[in-house]
DNA sequence: CGAGTTTGACCCGCGC
DNA sequence: GCGCGGGTCAAACTCG
């Protein structure tokens, strides 16, 4: 399974109806009293698709690889958001933009692409930036933008439900492997995504600025560890592995 | 021997 | 009211 950088521990797991994979569950086991859950489930049609759910939010600090990629998925989102970064946007332009146009339309939702990753993951945060509305009115306009987009690749309908039925802090997270036909194309845009975002060396600064904002503009459980200024509510990280690299998303 | 996982049972909300 | 499905609990089991 995906390492985030905190402990998990599985407490259950259950077969989901429609899906021939498994769901897990998982609490974190970093603090006593840390409310975090966290499921894990693969796509039927493409076992390589790790969708991964976050709920809640830490109550104690993060170890810095947590940091760290909690950095990369809140700066990405961040760049999703505001459009203020270049190559992101050539990126979402290019190859993903079904990501950013699922996304922007909802402002309480974030899509973000990791680059901590031993292997390409796009993750979709949705995050719920602490502003009083629950969700979008009008969660239509979301579908229809990924319904549009689900062409090339068969993942945004399921982001689509997640989007949808997910009020609460949770992410999706996308793993693609490697395999051919439609799935390759993936894995070709995250890669893409990857590089971009690695090898960026504007990326540390654009980060604390778009977190600076991102923060500032949705109080309570927006962004992510960077900076400094979210000492108490770390809502998502994702990525993968250990050995995430640290890089790419040094924010501090 | 302890920590973590597995797995069946139980609980509860929701739709019919 | 009943059945179903999702989520959680906890005892048994496995592994280091």
């Amino acid at each position: 399974m995906i390492s985030d950088g905190c402990q998990w521990r599985k407490y259950g797991q259950k077969m989901a109806k429609g899906n021939p994979c498994p769901r897990a569950y998982y609490r974190c086991t970093m603090a006593a009293g840390c409310p975090v859950r966290k499921q894990v489930q693969r796509c039927a049609e493409d076992r390589t698709v790790l969708i991964t759910t976050y709920e809640g939010n830490h109550n104690h600090p993060l170890p810095p690889a947590a940091m760290a990629m909690a950095s990369t998925t809140a700066a990405a989102a961040s760049m999703l958001l505001s459009g203020s970064m270049p190559s992101a946007d050539g990126l979402i332009a290019g190859g993903s933009n079904f990501l950013a146009r699922a996304v922007l339309p909802c402002s309480s939702s974030v899509a973000t692409i990791s680059a901590s990753a031993p292997f390409p993951t796009v993750t979709l945060d949705l995050t719920q930036t602490g502003t009083s509305p629950p969700r979008p009115p009008e969660p239509a306009q979301l579908q229809a933008a990924l319904a549009e987009a689900a062409r090339p690749v068969s993942l945004p309908q399921l982001f689509g439900q997640k989007l949808y039925d997910q009020s609460k802090l949770s992410a999706v997270q996308a793993v693609a492997g490697t395999q051919d036909g439609g799935g390759a194309r993936l894995a070709e845009t995250v890669n893409a995504a990857t590089a971009v975002i690695a090898s960026d060396p504007n990326f540390t600064a654009v980060l604390a600025a778009a977190l600076t904002s991102y923060i500032g503009s949705s109080s309570s459980s927006g962004g992510g560890g960077a900076g400094g200024s979210s000492g108490t509510v770390q809502p998502l990280v994702s990525g993968g592995g250990d050995s995430c690299s640290r890089d790419d998303t040094t924010a501090s």
